[in-house]
DNA sequence: ATCTTCTGTTTACAAACGTAAACTTAAATC
DNA sequence: GATTTAAGTTTACGTTTGTAAACAGAAGAT
């Protein structure tokens, strides 16, 4: 009876969900063809995946005849935007912006992209602050370390 | 037997893994101490965690009289990286650029940080594509959708 | 009307995870 | 030396995840 839109999504179910943002609106048909090229899933295995997104409230689901048509809750955005979210409470502020240039410097990126994030940082210049605040809890990172 | 470093590690795991890479090396009692502080861990539950991180070969032991000092076998740098390439890995290619940018006008930035981003990005004009190329399955991004 | 075939739902089961108590052993103390 | 205590190891157990077969019901075909 869980109405509420659980982020939690596991690496399987991501695939999934992949799919189903590719599509907008897709037959589990569909879905379980793309993952059995790419994961090599049995069709019961997707199957399996698709009715547990359904009851996190990830997925909405429109009847067509004797199937489903199935559609993203959550939009791909939002949800790539909360689990780098999620993924960033494991690190110091302090030590994103150096995770991001790192990261930056190993991707691909087109003019576009880096015009874009050129912009974004001139636009970022005007509330830069002169220290990140360390977030983290005493003993976790280097910022706090309780020496005994 | 595995002494292979398996770089995955849980939730809770990387709990721990944030003590030892603030202290280096460091005794079970601070771990516990800390965790316990900042999850209210049981001491239980925290040795349960170190156990399997010596066993997934995540932390090195060295034997101090009665106990163990733990540390890091992978550097957080490297950790870090290598989990956010495992996070990219469900995002195309041709969005990453977009993401970034999106992580970063939501990120607490130092002008320190954002002088580091900004060479990072000059940098990279030198190599940028015109279009970066789509990474994904058929039918699991926009770039590829195969519409019936 | 019956049979076949999709498609969604139930059930299954092992491995991983979160959480922790119990046990054991060696060191420290009395 | 006997006892307490701290630290690592074993065992425990419910939940989540990966993987999938079995089953049920409805739509389509004969």
């Amino acid at each position: 009876m869980t109405t509420e839109t659980d982020f939690k999504v596991t690496d399987s179910e991501w695939e999934v969900m992949r799919v189903v943002w590719a599509h907008g609106k897709v037959s589990s048909k569909e879905i379980i063809n793309v993952l059995e090229q790419k994961m090599g899933w049995k069709p019961g295995t997707t199957k399996t995946f698709i009715g547990r997104l359904v009851s996190k409230g990830m997925l909405d689901t429109e009847k067509e005849g004797r199937r489903y048509l199935y559609s993203a809750k959550v939009s791909k955005n939002e949800f790539v935007r909360h689990s780098l979210g999620e993924f960033f409470s494991h690190v110091c502020n302090k030590e994103v912006g150096k995770t991001m240039a790192d990261v930056l410097s190993a991707a691909t990126l087109s003019h576009r992209d880096i015009a874009l994030l050129q912009e974004v940082l001139e636009a970022k210049k005007e509330h830069a602050v002169e220290e990140v605040p360390c977030n983290c809890v005493p003993g976790q990172c280097h910022c706090n370390v309780d020496h005994h």
